[in-house]
DNA sequence: TTTTCCCAATCGATCGATCGATTGAGTTGT
DNA sequence: ACAACTCAATCGATCGATCGATTGGGAAAA
């Protein structure tokens, strides 16, 4: 379970498994999603990377500048590939109710194929000291993030397709009930992506008290749900 | 800011402030209540802890076996709170979707006031140990309180008042979105307690598609939701 | 030969926890 | 009345363990 202290020194295949980097960088991801995800950051130590990993400590070093860059980077990708998906997919549409959903599905899809990451990326703002560049840099991202669903939610009150009563209090709402999802869900229970993303579409149409011509809009009402996210990290890296 | 070193020794005032609690008590527990919502059990030290109550580390050892068994009665107090709270609303009604509203509509408020301690309790079972004893008691105590939850969804189901495709999902749906704002939801914004309450609770008929008689229920349609959540140790401590 | 990869050993700092000593306000004995 | 005693409260100093990070060097690959 340690290394491969094996005959043969299988010299650590070189074969990228994504984006040039070697199978040690991918597992060292992998294992510190997985214990940040787990025991939190503060409670990880270096040490607890680098055994899951199969490497010592010191080598650590050698992948990562530090135990912060290795979360900042984690924090980075994933806001940078849910921010580009939602990008993306709200290109489809121009109604407010289906661009609702893509953002409302599109976050709960996401946290159900990348509970760990997003779990990371959602609760570990905390570990960045308050007023360092990186804790401004992430909440710059999250903020870039959290505008598309200011943007839309004002569109459909506009249209009046939408009565909101408190567009703060219904954008949290909205957002935290999707991330929320990373604390108990877990794949592989026998669910299906599109259906859960459109119970999570209905709900918030629900909550918006979504109508045209004085009736209520379901997710059947909308164009099906496309889910278009690339699994960040949780998934099992590419067979080699 | 360090103690009163004034001219009257004040002599430590004995006038309990709850529960027969010193003031350094109190404080004590609001110290660490603050700090491990702030930056969590595993980044806040004990010198932080007795730093901000106004003490040395050593002192603190004489009021608290560990730093442990100050979470543990955080969350304990938590728990038992939230659980005796939704206990005796529940006996007021048996109408399922009244029920309900008093499960999501009690936890909303309860994170609501005390977005803090909420936060630690919902959080930081992460800090115990694996197996360990701590972490049985406190699992039993959560699933003890949803217990709640389960059996009024599967009540509303078998008198028809709700329509639910997958219980198991919409009861951690339905959880995470009350325990979300801990979050993000910060107290004295002008926001009216009682129409948080049924901001949500409305949220959570909708999700559960409940109706009688053909016709969707609104909150509107229920006896307005009473608070009677008591303070856990978010608020003020008493005036003495 | 140079570069890449990796480790044992070690750094100073900080962790949670404990120590013995001291203070001061009550209680008891005479 | 006053010394003798008890006890909760608090401190500075320090414990062993662990923290994140660094060093210098060896082995393998290019």
């Amino acid at each position: 379970m340690t290394a491969n202290k094996d005959v043969t020194p299988v010299t650590e295949l070189r074969v990228p498994s994504s984006k040039g980097a070697t199978a040690v960088e991918v597992r060292l991801r992998r294992s510190a999603v997985q214990l940040f995800a787990e025991k939190g950051y503060a409670a990880t130590g270096i040490r607890d990377i680098a055994r899951a990993t199969g490497i010592t400590s010191a080598t650590l070093y050698h992948y990562t500048s530090s135990k912060e860059a290795l979360l900042m980077d984690i924090m980075r990708d994933g806001h940078r590939a849910l921010t580009e998906s939602v990008q993306r997919q709200l290109k489809s549409s121009d109604l407010p109710e289906e661009r609702l959903g893509i953002l409302v599905g599109g976050l709960a899809a996401a946290h159900a194929t990348n509970p760990l990451s997003t779990r990371v990326v959602d609760s570990e703002i905390r570990a960045l000291a308050i007023g360092s560049d990186a804790r401004t840099e992430i909440v710059m991202l999250r903020d870039h993030f959290e505008s598309f669903w200011t943007k839309v939610l004002s569109e459909g009150i506009k249209e009046g397709v939408f009565t909101i009563d408190d567009e703060h209090l219904t954008r949290l709402s909205l957002i935290s009930m999707c991330t929320g999802m990373s604390y108990w869900y877990r794949p592989a229970l026998g669910h299906d992506l599109v259906q859960l993303a459109t119970h999570f579409s209905d709900l918030a149409l629900g909550a918006v008290r979504a109508q045209r011509n004085g009736k209520a809009i379901r997710g059947r009402d909308l164009r099906p749900l496309r889910i278009d996210l690339v699994p960040i990290l949780d998934s099992e890296p590419p067979h080699i």
